[in-house]
DNA sequence: ACAACAATGTACGAAATGGTACGTTCAGTC
DNA sequence: GACTGAACGTACCATTTCGTACATTGTTGT
């Protein structure tokens, strides 16, 4: 919003100069995205992001206008990067079912390795959405996550490995819900029921165990819902 | 911990009385437990804490020692009082099938139907279980959730209606996961996809979508994995 | 009735914290 | 080389916020 950046020199270029606008701003961001995704919008100090920044205090409010505002475009820059590793998984060229056991474990594994990100869409939903709201660039990110899934669920469908009816959202939702509770909930979780749910072997049994419910799920066969 | 309590009266007879120091705590409790949960321990003021209560400022710190001590408090009565519901549900009188899915559609609704509990939880997962980790009472009243898993489950293997070879933890990983996943993340979620999923129509679909998918996932069959 | 202790109200202190005023340096332009 | 605006540093202000000191009232045992 307030960051205002002179297009006309790349960061390669700023070798040497002693101004380095461009780099300031992305050390804040790096550094801010740790600190909100640690302690929260609340519990983050701005103090404390100055401290371990290159800059000072002063640059944080010189690009970003506040707290706040810093806050939203740490979860911009988070989104961002999430939905630039996903454009890079080619599903088109492969069989449904394997394109989707591929996407399951895909997802499982990205939201293990980026715990920052699961944090802070954490804390974004203890705020009750209300910043992601305000961005529209976030909302336009998504919009091809569902429409690759839904792709490979009608691939799906015509080949005759996937059982009909299901809603693309849905299923993303299912696949989305067990992932991300395997990082949002793995400290009150690991500690209640004395079980270290991070340690490798463990979560390969979950990786397994999440892709082969989301496969079952989605094989034709007859539903088993007992009425309540 | 700093909570001294008398005993010897209960609260019906305190009928009449000006000094009435169980409701008071419990008033101070059940404000603080909307305040946590709604803003977290760092975004939760004590001062408004102590407005929005009938006792004064001063009372909080008399019953309960700091701000973390008062949090900790409300976290142990949310697991508390939600052990509690959990109990009335008597599932070993019922056939395997259906004393599942009873469970997962009990979880489900339940956490629906308390989200100060699940923003609690949130809130602890954000403090890496830091607090949890404290509370001896939490720690013993979660056995008995995995006993009674692993009763039914049991029960369902030798009927031959479930399969073999599943760890009770991880079923009740995989429940939990759908149920909680549905209230913590419903902010991000509706609002990316643009999806009313708090609806009731949509609940139900998800309630049965949920209940669904765990009786495929312990139906005996083959897994249907692919290898990545 | 009267200690003794529990329960409560009021006002205040000290530190933390978000944000800003003001001044200085850097880098491109004429 | 002077000028201009962007980039940056330092010190500071105003408020918020946790926590406490001190005084007061209620309650119970003897």
């Amino acid at each position: 919003m307030t960051a205002k950046s002179n297009a006309s020199s790349s960061s390669s270029t700023r070798r040497g100069r002693k101004n380095d606008p461009e780099s300031v701003q992305a050390d804040i961001l790096a550094v801010a995205t740790r600190e909100f995704s640690e302690k929260g919008l609340s519990g983050a100090r701005i103090d404390e992001i100055a401290e371990k920044t290159r800059a000072s205090k002063r640059m944080i409010y010189y690009y970003f206008k506040d707290k706040e505002t810093l806050y939203l475009h740490t979860l911009e820059a988070a989104y961002q990067k999430v939905r630039l590793q996903e454009a890079e998984l080619q599903l088109n060229h492969l069989a449904p079912l394997e394109a989707l056991s591929r996407l399951v474990r895909f997802t499982f594994c990205h939201h293990a390795k980026n715990p920052d990100f699961i944090r802070l869409v954490m804390i974004e939903n203890i705020h009750h959405g209300r910043y992601l709201a305000q961005s529209k660039l976030i909302q336009s990110l998504n919009a091809g996550v569902i429409d690759a899934l839904t792709n490979v669920y009608n691939r799906g469908v015509e080949d005759g490995c996937f059982r009909e009816g299901l809603d693309p959202r849905e299923l993303h939702w299912l696949i989305s819900a067990l992932s991300f509770f395997n990082v949002s909930n793995q400290h009150t979780f690991s500690r209640i029921f004395d079980w270290k749910q991070t340690a490798p072997e463990n979560q390969r049994k979950l990786e397994d165990h999440v892709t082969d419910m989301v496969m079952r799920y989605v094989l034709p066969g007859e539903p088993a819902i007992a009425e309540p």
